[in-house]
Parts: C-alpha cells; structure tokens; sequence
DNA sequence: CGCCGAGTTGAACTGAATCAAGAAACGTGG
DNA sequence: CCACGTTTCTTGATTCAGTTCAACTCGGCG
C-alpha cells in the first residue's frame, strides 16, 4: 500500500492539495457532498455514520491511508457519511471530478488510478469476510495485528463500533489478557 | 446496473467470449490463478471459499451480475475462490489482462471500466455494513428483497453462508411467516 | 476540587450456533 | 416410472457469544 500510495502523491502532484487539519475537524459532514479523497501523511482521520442514533465506525485512515465520502464520489449524490479528525493530520487533498479530467489528459495513470482502487477494494473484502466468520475476539487481534498502535490511537468506542460490537464487550475482550 | 451491464459488453465486444455452462461446472478452482470475469447473460453462479472445511459462498451473480476471481485478478495470484455454476448459464467472459491492453488503447472506455468497478465496491459496501449491524433476519429480508426470485434459485444453504448464518438459522427465519 | 466523558465490571437476557434427529426433494439406475 | 440413496431442509433442545442496562472507576480539565 505504502508504494502505491507514495507513486499517487508523485504522479498526482499537479492536482492535489496539502492541507493540515487539527483533531475534532468535521471534513465532510452527511447529507452534503463532496469528491474529496484525502490522502493521509501523518495523523488519523475516521468515516462514520449513524445508524439509528448510533454512531458508527465506516473506516479509519491513519498514515498512507485513504478517505473519502465514497458514497457521493460514486453515486454523485449527497453522502451518508461524516468525516472526523481523529489526531491532527496532514493530508492531501484531491478533488475526484479533477482527477477524472487528469486522467482524460493522462490516460498512462490510469493504470496507477486503477491500482489504487483495488487495493481499496480487496480491503473491503477482507474486512467483509472477517464480519461474515470470525468472532468479535478474532475481529479485533486481526485489527490490532495490522495496526498494533491503533488502540493507543483511537477512542475503543470507535473501534467497538468498526468491529460491529458494543464497547462493553471490546472491554470484555481487551480485559482477558 | 442493467445499463452498465448492457454498454459494458456492447463497448467490450471486441475482447468478450460468449460461453455457456451447465449446472454444476466449476469455471474456477482454488489455488489456481484465472483473469477471467464472468458477465452473467442468464443463469446464476457463484463464488465460495472454504472455512475451516466449511463452504461459504462469498457472492451470487445473476442476470446482469458480474463474477471473478477478485483476488487472483488484483494480486495476480492463485486465487482462494472458486466459481461454479448453480444453473444452466450463459456468459460473457472477459479476460482482464486483455482488458487493459484494450484500455490502453481505448482510453475513451477507462471511464466505463471506472464506473463498473464502483457498482461493484458500493455493493461491497452495502453488504459490509449490513453484517455490522443488520440481524440475520434483516439480513435475508434484505437480500430477497433485492433479488426476490433467488430463494427459488440458489439453495438454502449457499444463502446461509452467504448471509453468514447457519443453515438452520435461515430455515427459522423462513418458518415464522 | 468536582464534573464529565470514556472505559470497566456485573447480572440478566437474547439471538444465533450447535448437535441431533427426522422429513422432503432429487436424481440416478434398474 | 418407481425405488433407493443422497443431499437439502426442517424442527427441537441446549449452549454460548454478545447485548443490554445499570452501576461504578478513572483520568483529564474547567
């Protein structure tokens, strides 16, 4: 991820944005739209939406990771989800109707364009299987295994949430060690 | 969807196979590696993986659907899937290593391709966020209300691991009606 | 200090899994 | 076309993982 990442910034230089963002910052807030795609260098960020009330977890990005309201950059419409600053961030920005038009003018980073959105993909589907099969315990070591400073990171409620469990039991399962 | 679908293989006629199988084949095995992606004319496949011994269907296509070996086509490794066909089916296959020479020099469809790609993500998306928060029950309602012939289609027990339940679980479900 | 949100702990409850036994449906060969 | 075996589906009893609700602890911050 990280290579693909680094080529992504280069290549895509003359159509992003540095920006930094302090924690707390709302990026992107529902029912609005937006075709920003952040990039994340350094900090943490979180896509969320509520269900009933609740709040929940959609995805995390944390260092040479990537987020954005994939809802409304896909469908065009206004979004389901809210985009939160976890930990000040530096990130770069990119406008995907820019990107579409770079694109048109340079069809030898499609491929790279290509590539960015299947490694996002094969993510979904890893995280998709987790859900289908594993226990809330199981969930969780896989989490912290790919990202052993998470925890230290993030609220446990928002991992709770991301996991699909409430944060009782995320405390049930951290506590039996 | 449909749409999509019908400008897809009318825009990739060049690179497409039309193909029909019988009730039963395997297109894909396991531990093999295949570029092949199934665009379903009529019939019905599916793509499982095992689990601990355990047959777990990861994804139904239909009419309009779209099947492969996701992870050997990003990875271009063997793949953990297999696809098999669970009724007589007719199908347009398309190689994707072809696919992008054929994009390379028909950069006018990288578009197309792009859109194609986002269908099938939202449709991951949807599903990731059902098994968060959706009960099994939801789940099923979801998924025959989407594609209400399928029960009729597919057994009960492919829907079961689909859904990430067990076979009896589903078959309560179906009986309090 | 004292409040407040985040995390923990406990007890009761519940949705779904498991194990086990039958009942249908299904297709294959006589 | 029927009989048989196999697979698929249903039903029941029990167990278990995870939820819910409620109370309590702790660390930071006004």
């Amino acid at each position: 991820m990280k290579e693909l990442f680094q080529r992504a910034l280069a290549d895509l230089a003359p159509i992003l944005q540095s920006d930094s963002y302090e924690k707390g910052a709302l990026l992107h807030q529902e029912n609005t739209v937006s075709f920003n795609v952040y990039f994340v260098q350094s900090g943490a960020l979180r896509s969320f939406y509520y269900v009933d009330g609740r709040d929940v977890t959609a995805h995390f990005a944390l260092e040479y990771g990537v987020v954005g309201a994939a809802d409304s950059i896909i469908r065009r419409k206004k979004s389901r989800y809210n985009i939160e600053v976890l930990e000040d961030c530096q990130v770069s920005v990119l406008d995907y109707q820019e990107l579409e038009l770079f694109l048109n003018q340079n069809p030898g980073l499609e491929r790279l364009a290509r590539k960015l959105t299947q490694m996002i993909y094969m993510d979904l589907v890893e995280r998709l299987e987790g859900m289908t099969f594993l226990s809330a315990k199981d969930r969780y070591e896989h989490l912290t295994t790919r990202y052993p400073d998470i925890t230290q990171r993030v609220s446990l409620g928002h991992i709770a949430s991301f996991l699909g469990i409430t944060p009782e039991t995320l405390s049930r399962i951290r506590g039996q060690y």
